[in-house]
DNA sequence: TGCTTACTCTATTAAATCGATAGGGTAATA
DNA sequence: TATTACCCTATCGATTTAATAGAGTAAGCA
């Protein structure tokens, strides 16, 4: 299941990217025109921007703003910040792998076998759209 | 993230596919092959049972065995039993659709643009699997 | 300078879920 | 009729999630 801070952090992003031209955007903006808490969101977009997909400005006219443009933005970078790993199961993930202690061997694991082919297949939506094709 | 529930129930099937010809088998011998916490195989046995998946047999020589060939049992309805809605977000499952109550338009819904992708995807691999597809 | 705005950071918490365990009950078979 | 092995309910600790509270800090403006 998707978590909810994925969800807000995906629409967030979308409507940052939509307002391209008038950035920055303040955060209660976003939270109202989401209908996310705003507090909630507050930290959302704070892991965005350390992770270096977001920018910020404080005081009077502030908010956040994307750095980049949306169409070099892929979703696989999105999901990896947000959700974390893309695969179901550490053992078949790219960026997050971790060895099953009670399997003793991942080449005859059936759950292995099938996993794989979940991640290759989800990898490849990811990689084909951007923040850019989120857009409406 | 994958829960041990189906973890352990796709392994368990995948070990009972397996065995075919000496059926029943025995939970202790499934649990102790397989690593898994007996009680809680149990129950994950007695759901497959439930859903039609196996059947079982009680008093000595007793156990669990497939109902169906494995070839016959495609991974869609394993994982559904398993592991519930394979969709990431209820606004795009086919079998547990359920309305977002935060979002006022789905056509325009970024996120349900994006799962609604990766639910296709991965019901094609689900689709492409069958239970024979994983013994090694 | 001083005031307001809006992001930054830490801590806490209520609720839900997960994985596991305990323990007795019941049906089938030898 | 004793044993085997599945059946069922209840509970529990740990973890994670989503949300909230509240104080702190930097930037802009009069």
């Amino acid at each position: 299941m998707l978590s909810k801070k994925t969800k807000y952090g995906l629409k967030a992003l979308t409507f940052l990217a939509a307002q391209k031209g008038r950035s920055p955007v303040q955060i209660s903006e976003i939270a109202k025109h989401e209908n996310i808490s705003q507090k909630f969101l507050e930290s959302i977009l704070l892991t965005l921007r350390k992770t270096g997909l977001l920018g910020s400005k404080k005081g009077k006219g502030g908010g956040y703003y994307l750095i980049k443009e949306p169409k070099d933005i892929p979703m696989t970078t999105v999901m990896r910040v947000l959700e974390g790993p893309i695969a179901m199961v550490p053992c078949v993930s790219l960026n997050f792998y971790e060895k099953c202690e009670d399997c003793p061997d991942e080449a005859s694991c059936s759950v292995h076998k099938l996993m794989l082919q979940v991640r290759d297949s989800t990898l490849e939506v990811f990689k084909n759209n951007t923040l850019a094709d989120l857009v409406p």
